[in-house]
DNA sequence: TTAAATGCAAAGAATTTGCATAACA
DNA sequence: TGTTATGCAAATTCTTTGCATTTAA
């Protein structure tokens, strides 16, 4: 599933990329991370790459498979290596913006229902699900933003 | 539940706000909607009301419960008045943008997991639910944004 | 006549894009 | 040597803010 640097520098040739010493840089600050992480605190680690290349990399790889991203609540997009969490989704916090990852097995019977009853496939990986979190859920005061 | 103008003007008042020309007119025009609309389309149809305006009186009509907004996937926020579908929850497709409403009940069972398993409580007004309607998952070709 | 609302311009956040130059294959 | 990648600046999209000026109560 793309998780060493070879296999992803393979991809991307195989996909009519080019590989190099920027490219070989962003692909081995990703796989250092292990947790999911945003574009700017991954640019964070490499001063000398600019912005807008963080972006296109992060794009290359996610066209190839190596990553995926996530939009949470509000903020800015997270982007994981694809060999973590296959089997869970993002839930985030809209008041404190915690966020958690629970098994996709929650979601199964809605997945289902929305299925069956409304011919849609949920896709539980590229949004996140919002709610609250205990804390933020038990100090009620009506539903801001 | 905030359903008519004069409601809504009495609950802005309580809330210490004042009602002029203008905010009566925004008011009138969001009533007009009977289904969900973008800031832009209600600035589209009060051309003489300047659109940051059309925000801040998005946000106090929030504040005192008269309408409600939802985060679709990319893309403006959608608002609706507070009166309609109070039960549904939005599910929009990621590919063409098509969104429905579905029963909130839906995601009942969801719900009842995330609170009991993870101690969150999930908040299905607030942003949308995500996924693929009928036709763009029928042409699978990856997933892409 | 004083607190709140409005217009306008400008700022903001998170990305994306156009273009000239540099690095690969 | 002919793409493909990168840097940089500028554009984009949606929304928020500061400030001077009007309105409402």
């Amino acid at each position: 599933v793309l998780v060493d640097r070879g296999q992803i520098e393979d991809a991307l040739r195989a996909a009519g990329h080019t590989v190099g010493r920027t490219r070989r840089a962003v692909v081995d600050a990703v796989l250092a991370f292990d947790v999911a992480f945003t574009a700017e605190e991954l640019d964070r680690r490499l001063p000398e790459v600019h912005a807008a290349t963080i972006y296109r990399t992060l794009g290359v790889l996610e066209e190839v498979g190596a990553v995926r991203h996530v939009h949470l609540a509000h903020g800015p997009a997270l982007y994981e290596p694809a060999g973590l969490a296959v089997s869970t989704r993002h839930v985030v916090c809209e008041v404190c913006g915690a966020h958690i990852s629970v098994p996709a097995s929650v979601f199964d019977e809605a997945s289902r229902r929305l299925r069956l009853e409304h011919g849609f496939v949920l896709d539980g990986t590229h949004f996140a699900f919002v709610g609250r979190c205990a804390d933020c859920a038990g100090s009620e005061h009506g539903g801001h933003r």
